[in-house]
DNA sequence: GAGTAAAGGTCTGGGTTCATACCAATTTTA
DNA sequence: TAAAATTGGTATGAACCCAGACCTTTACTC
């Protein structure tokens, strides 16, 4: 008699070993960073040299990634000293194209990733706020905070939310959660461009991302991660209706 | 003026693109998902062709993997219809090899798996209480959770508990999150076999262990995380100390 | 103005990976 | 016993990716 591999598991456990080409990986999370506001319009990238060896890739892929980025508009390149490449994505508002195109697969990609949101980025709140934050690491939360608060239009204010979000994860410390929050974020913002969604309430969103660094900067986890989840809970109560 | 690009957060969303090379990746998880007893000594993996369409890489690719599996003595192959590849993998036990040999990146990877996983595990046991269970699906896990009871051998109760884990995670019915449980108990894993820890107190573990069935099983999402955290604090607890 | 530094642009040789066939061994089945 | 089916084994040419060196443009410094 042999033995049988642990039913169920084999299949939910070997994952694609990666994405695809290493240059479409490249442009993919560029175009996240810059599409999130981690890289917001205007700003200059690092150089190619810098950014090829933290994606750890090779010049010459990094630099094709960057051509078809500059080809697609999203960037602008000088040469020189004091040159390099800026960003020139101007942040989309959600746009009233119906959601109706998108695949079966993406569908239940989103609808996975805001399961995995209410896990995540609780968690994420509840570990910062465990941690003792340094003077700086307090002053960057509030500073996200406030930039969501004094966002004035909505694809500003989408990607203010983004940053506020990823800010949150990177104090955690872990980066397991800071790639986590930056995958599910992606998601979210994928999500919010494909659907024709009513102005969502932002008054009430930014209540509850008060509530959150109050909690965070009070060193509360407990109530860090019950004010975040609720959040969570209400934003995707908002979303699983129209993607389903 | 020009935009700056947030503070803090592109040096942490911005990763390495990929694992390298893709057979060494295909060689890491399939040795992963052996050890963690997804496919136990004695049971078969499946056909080539089948493997490399799920790890999404060439037969090639994966032919390679498998050579550097079989030199490593974790396989054996042979030849024909009913043929195929055996997992040879003994369960290994906590050896007795000092934890001094270990890098200080992994070291902090460790580290960084326990916050992490404080936050995942809890969440996938919740979510997995908080869906109606099929059947089967409750049979499984009240499978696995006899499988860690049952075990004799620490080596095989390592496997038993591994699994165990995996199964809350794949009940939950999200990707994401057997992809961030099954990262984490591979940390776990190397972990617990780098450490010459003292026999842990199995029979704790085992309450800890039937009281998340429990909480699972009765759709106690909130029953089911408190029961879950505490399993991993008590975990952390005795490996912080050890690695630290 | 000359020189240096910092950035993007280009080239080359070699290793990896891919897709797609086809071959060989072995068991099942007709 | 012969044919079919299933499985691992092999081969080939194209596309991709890498490391490293070198060139060009531009700004700053002396």
């Amino acid at each position: 008699m042999t033995a049988d591999p642990a039913a169920g598991l084999p299949e939910a456990v070997l994952r694609p070993v990666r994405g695809h080409h290493a240059f479409e990986a490249c442009v993919e999370q560029l175009a996240t960073a810059m599409r999130l506001g981690v890289y917001p319009l205007g700003s200059v990238l690092p150089p190619e040299r810098e950014l090829a060896a933290r994606l750890q890739v090779s010049r010459a892929t990094l630099r094709e990634a960057m051509a078809a980025l500059r080809q697609a508009g999203l960037v602008e390149t000088t040469r020189g000293r004091g040159g390099g490449t800026v960003v020139t994505l101007k942040p989309r508002s959600p746009s009233a194209r119906a959601a109706a195109r998108v695949s079966p697969e993406r569908r239940a990609d989103w609808l996975d990733s805001l399961d995995f949101r209410r896990v995540i980025e609780p968690g994420a709140a509840a570990l910062a706020a465990s941690l003792p934050l340094s003077e700086p690491a307090r002053a960057q939360l509030q500073l996200a905070l406030d930039d969501v608060t004094t966002a004035r239009r909505p694809a500003d204010h989408r990607q203010a939310d983004s940053r506020f979000h990823l800010t949150i994860a990177t104090l955690s410390a872990s980066p397991r959660m800071v790639e986590a929050v930056t995958s599910v974020q992606s998601a979210l913002h994928e999500m919010l461009l494909a659907i024709p969604v009513l102005e969502t309430n932002i008054a009430h969103s930014d209540r509850q991302h008060a509530a959150v660094v109050r909690a965070i900067l009070a060193g509360r986890p407990e109530r860090a991660r019950a004010a975040m989840e609720e959040h969570c809970d209400d934003t995707a109560a908002l979303l699983r209706g129209l993607v389903g």
